[in-house]
DNA sequence: GTGAAAGCGCTAACAC
DNA sequence: GTGTTAGCGCTTTCAC
């Protein structure tokens, strides 16, 4: 009986070619095709799940496809159907330094894994602020195949070119052209400031994360909103999420208002940032000051002392975020995710 | 003035056809080359920097490019010549857990930021410890570009498939035919371990990483170098480089030497479980037990006590190992970086 | 239901 | 130096 795969490796069968050839050719729909004893359509169609085909055929191209093990080109396919071969990850910011949040990584190295499956890969890109050039030239590139945008702004949204509409996706606010995958931010921030004032705490001063990211702003207008509800003084220091900007926020905080006894981080880092500042002083925390995070990072629980804070499913709003446009199916408009307190010992 | 733009979208140079048409086709080699009046082939050759051209031809083509805004089509290009679209970032480990490590994401999106001028992605993967099927599969895989692998073990570079020779690196051991990126973790183990005994601590344990992963092994060998040359006792327990088990790993270490005066933990995760563990236990670090780390993730100076550890340049490893598999040009067999001491105050 | 044929955008021989 | 030509592997009308 002739081995199965002598059919491999060569349109002229010449079984010669195979032996001296060691890393033998991958199989490409031809291979399929011929060793099926159909044509590249037929098996194309059945491959791809597209247009109609006998159960015969169908499961000779399976048996085939199989047998050789053949995998897709996802360069031929990108190609011929004028898709992209990448899903882009665009991070706006005032400067590339955006890209260096632990976050970031964390929403690349989770679309990584959903990407592969489906033969393509993710490319990581600072999204400048000012200026739409940067998301024209994405909707332009046809290497593109979709973008999940995160820490959009509305001006990115409002110029959103018309060429990737249906094939972008924001971790964040969206728009009628752009599917938001968002945590409940307000109710998070709700949730953590309540437990502040629950356990005590008066005089409740909050780092924010930056002015321009909108979504960030519903946590500052939930901490206004409950302040001004609970005839709570209001004590606003501006950060940007990193651990260095909420040391020196926490310092701030203290020498304008030094009967502060808890501060609210907009997120982990800054709190770990505050934390390890006002140690630096003599503070105590909590005892002096309870200090509350948002984000539950993965070193939150382990901090000393473990870190009160608002968990998020990252990693699923960042599947699901890039699911969606790589899929292509109509997502609703809005996905919330929840934002739930996390009481341990820091506030 | 003319505004710069206005040449956009097609050869034709029909303005009507700009106006009418919202989603302007991108470019394609066809018309630059039809723009800058020369060929494809001439076009292709300045492009791609291949071959040669006028210094005039050259110019032309530029001056199209950017009229244009031209970006190469790399699904066209990879398909062309039979190279991959996306760069697979393969971790090894006893299952798919290992992608949950930040220390993947932080590779994974370090990754997809040199992937990104380039027109590629990258996808992440687990490859399972026991069977080569993964590493084949990836050989075979005509969308795969290039592999760098990820805790990688003498059985995986052992079953390496020949068709991936030449575009393939590895973050930690290597082989003749996968060039290594990795830190000298003799070096940085031996001076942590060295810091701990100048610091008067004598009874010192270790928490190592899995055991089964080579590059984690030589910071064991140093430990145990140095406990056996100072006189003193040898204690180890095998850890995973996850927190949890830091923490049940420094319990156990107290559990059976009580009179432990120090850990030295594999990984900053492991360190800070363990403190967190000892913490509870009312153990004081590190006045009780000092306790360091090994890494330097982006939380460990801001960490309570500050955390004293080896640092890394992860970012940088992880660039030179995508670049190298990129560029596909030569590379040394190894490339050493340093793991330098950081002294702060958990030991 | 199935096959033949026409490209998708690009590169690389090979002639000129 | 530059242009012409032949595909890379796949999808997709369009006849049959």
């Amino acid at each position: 009986m002739m081995p199965e795969w002598a059919g491999r490796g060569g349109a002229t069968g010449r079984l010669e070619d195979d032996m001296s050839t060691p890393t033998t050719r991958p199989a490409t729909l031809d291979d399929v095709a011929r060793a099926a004893g159909v044509s590249r359509s037929t098996a194309s169609r059945v491959i791809a799940r597209t247009g109609f085909a006998s159960p015969a055929a169908r499961d000779r191209v399976a048996a085939a496809v199989d047998r050789l093990g053949y995998v897709p080109n996802p360069a031929a396919r990108a190609l011929v159907r004028g898709a992209g071969v990448r899903l882009v990850i665009a991070v706006s910011g005032t400067d590339a330094t955006v890209l260096d949040d632990p976050y970031v990584d964390r929403v690349a190295g989770t679309a990584a894994r959903v990407c592969a499956p489906h033969g393509l890969g993710v490319a990581l890109e600072w999204l400048p602020l000012r200026g739409p050039t940067g998301l024209r030239r994405l909707g332009e590139d046809r290497g593109v195949c979709g973008v999940v945008l995160v820490n959009t702004t509305q001006p990115v949204l409002d110029a959103m070119p018309a060429g990737l509409r249906g094939r972008v996706a924001s971790i964040g606010i969206g728009s009628v052209a752009v599917p938001s995958f968002d945590v409940d931010n307000g109710a998070g921030a709700d949730a953590v400031v309540r437990h502040l004032c629950d356990t005590g705490r008066r005089r409740i001063a909050m780092v924010t994360g930056p002015r321009w990211l909108t979504c960030a702003g519903r946590s500052v207008a939930a901490y206004r909103a409950l302040m001004r509800a609970a005839g709570l003084p209001v004590r606003l220091v501006a950060g940007d999420f990193t651990a260095a900007r909420g040391g020196r926020a926490a310092l701030e905080v203290l020498s304008r208002w030094p009967d502060t006894d808890a501060i609210f981080a907009a997120s982990d880092a800054t709190a770990l940032g505050a934390i390890s500042a006002l140690r630096g002083r003599g503070i105590r925390v909590p005892g002096d000051v309870a200090v509350a995070g948002f984000d539950d990072i993965p070193y939150a629980a382990v901090s000393t002392p473990a870190l009160t804070t608002a968990t998020h499913p990252v990693r699923r709003i960042a599947e699901a975020a890039a699911t969606a446009v790589l899929d292509g199916r109509r997502v609703p408009p809005v996905t919330a995710f929840p934002s739930t307190l996390v009481a341990r010992d820091s506030a």
